[in-house]
DNA sequence: AGTTGATTGAAACGCCTGTTTGAAACAGGT
DNA sequence: ACCTGTTTCAAACAGGCGTTTCAATCAACT
């Protein structure tokens, strides 16, 4: 049960497909098993029934993506190089999404918008961690801040990070399929971690201001 | 035909309400029409089969939505003001959905993630106008950038607005329903326009910088 | 009242779905 | 060779689905 079987591999890897690009709904399981070039009955005795299959697809897309290649040496590195290496490692698996295995962030990019009874495990294993990293760097940028502005400090960084992801079909309309290629995770991470890094620091010397005053723009020069 | 048709309204507010919370294939025309309290055959009658009805549902949630109080004489105010005023009406839409015809915000938000071709209207008619008029904000204060960066501003600015919406379910178990709660539509406002104005101006001044020489983070004071 | 057209109603129709069945093929141990 | 447990296969099953049917009802006009 616990060698590797291809067949239930090769099933859980066509219904990862099929399940990140459809809905759970959606997907056929007759679709799933010719993709995994095995006979319509295999999903039911492999998995029992539809249901459990998604689970376990979900638990699979979670356990092989937390094998993520955090920067190393950042750990008494300055708040803005652990921000920086923050944003690289989360815009890579954001942007992953031609090579192979890229259904696992589908997947899993569906689970947080729709969340089903699986993603309970989702939240837990994978993402707190993240968002826990995450709160303790920018905690060293605003330490004084009540958690209430740090969780929007966060939820800052995180969602310019996943708009990427979350928008991309309307991205690609809006600006051009070319000129979106051009957003790279490169320019991406340099782009993201000087605008939120410039929010840090400068708010942090007029988070006192209570009043809504508007700061007027200077133009550039 | 185009006068108020009784059924024909009830039916796409239910097929509104369901498409909105099930997606298109997990919401099923029997549940639609009994929510309508209209006959199994009505669907079929008014709009001739499910997929004609969601097209012309989703057209409505865009009409319906087209109404959008831009604040007024924003015409000549400063950038600032503007990009608050943009803030706001686009987190307005985006955290309303306890209100009665919710459904039409949380539909448009599943053709932005899954794009069907009922959205290419969405994105012509609604998405690119908001969009244009966002970049027209910014580039007062970016004059000089190429469009690449001022795209990048833009998407910044618009993810961090979604996020709330996007993974909502996720932060409430992340940071707890009532600690969401606090993060309402001033509070999220005010810190956005300050978190993205932080880097709008200070980025002015660097933007001329290729390295990416990290700067250095000062803890507050 | 009678006629016409549009709308509703209850019931049924096919089709597609997930699922089950029972036999066949296979592997390993004795 | 024989049994044993596991896996595959083609075929069929039952249920739910979108859809159709056709008679009944209603509204408006003559």
């Amino acid at each position: 049960m616990e060698v590797q079987d291809p067949t239930k591999v090769r099933l859980i890897d066509a219904a990862g497909e099929e399940f990140a690009d459809k809905g759970f709904s959606a997907a056929r399981v007759r679709d799933i098993c010719v993709r995994a070039g095995a006979n319509g009955a295999a999903v039911n005795y492999h998995f029992g029934d539809k249901e459990q299959l998604y689970v376990e697809t979900v638990l699979c897309a979670h356990h092989c993506g937390m094998d993520m290649e955090e920067l190393p040496s950042n750990e008494e590195a300055g708040p803005a190089e652990q921000l920086r290496a923050f944003v690289h490692g989360f815009l890579s698996r954001v942007l992953a999404i031609d090579e192979p295995n890229a259904w696992r962030h589908r997947l899993m990019l569906r689970e947080l918008t729709q969340p089903t009874p699986a993603s309970d495990v989702l939240v837990r294993e994978v993402i707190r961690p993240k968002f826990e990293r995450l709160l303790e760097i920018l905690r060293r940028f605003r330490p004084d801040d009540p958690d209430q502005k740090l969780y929007a400090f966060a939820f800052s960084v995180i969602g310019q990070c996943l708009h990427y992801r979350m928008a991309r079909p309307v991205a690609e309309r809006l600006i051009g399929a070319e000129t979106l290629e051009t957003l790279d995770l490169e320019f991406l991470t340099e782009h993201i971690t000087t605008f939120s890094l410039a929010a840090l620091e400068r708010a942090a010397s007029e988070q006192d201001r209570e009043s809504p005053r508007l700061i007027e723009a200077k133009p550039s020069l």
